[in-house]
DNA sequence: AGTATACCCCGGTTCTCCACTGGGGTTTTG
DNA sequence: CAAAACCCCAGTGGAGAACCGGGGTATACT
């Protein structure tokens, strides 16, 4: 399980969103950006694809930004990775073919391998990740008293 | 779940040292490089790092070759693909630091992922992956007729 | 002994992909 | 109408994966 910067990026982004989601006014690209440290050209691409995905909405012109585009509680992780990750990795799978019955068997562990990790990240949602956020800090809080 | 070219090399090498475990004679890299269609010369490294983490024997000289190091139903696969992509890819991780608290709690997730891949990878051994094999290679029989 | 056949070690090369940057648009608010 | 934001497309630099090659060393067979 790798985790690439640009899903790391997109969740953090989420996170940020999430964090703002009750106020229900829309969180511009630099904010998000200088507050997880994110390159905000990049970011801009990243929001474009969850944009494609439904995963934020988003409003142009001045005072616009970024929504999420739908409750914390109905995004997983797994939807994110899938979006951010999922199109240009899944041809490159397709196109070297097993060739061999040694081959296909491995690919299939490999593929339940892949459903095992999936499976934890889809009983993830961004409001659970926020909520261990939250946790943490209040961790932190009493370790430094 | 990504399944590199090397790691799917040395599975299939080691596979096919399974396959003629019985016989106690070596197989050479030639030999295993022709069956599986892999390159000889980048097999030859594969297996000199498999057999430095001890999971094959190598005999040296003319009518040497390569045996596996242990009895196949003792040989996981995660053990195989930590050998084959462990050492480069972990400096990699350590080195960017999560620096914020959302980075923490993000690669904690990812590591319950991971983990849970790994459980797949350790419950299967060679063994197991040649059964698999040879009862595919069954079933294809049964389709042709 | 000598030679052929294997493994052994180290380095270089090519190619792809990731992370990032930049230049120009278009839409909306004030 | 101008500033602020998103939008789209294209390019670049570096790192790593996949692979190749040269030269060495150990061992079996004759």
């Amino acid at each position: 399980m790798e985790l690439s910067c640009k899903s790391e990026y997109a969740l953090l982004a989420l996170l940020e969103l999430t964090a703002h989601y009750d106020e229900g006014e829309p969180l511009q690209i630099r904010q998000i950006a200088a507050q997880q440290n994110i390159p905000d050209r990049y970011l801009e691409q990243l929001l474009a694809t969850l944009r494609r995905a439904g995963l934020v909405r988003s409003q142009r012109g001045a005072k616009g930004g970024y929504l999420l585009g739908r409750e914390p509680w109905k995004i997983t992780l797994l939807e994110v990775i899938n979006c951010i990750e999922g199109l240009d990795s899944q041809p490159s799978e397709v196109m070297r073919e097993p060739k061999s019955v040694e081959g296909m068997v491995v690919r299939e562990i490999w593929q339940e391998a892949g459903r095992a990790a999936d499976a934890v990240l889809q009983k993830y949602t961004l409001k659970d990740l926020a909520e261990k956020r939250d946790a943490r800090r209040q961790l932190d809080i009493m370790y430094y008293i």
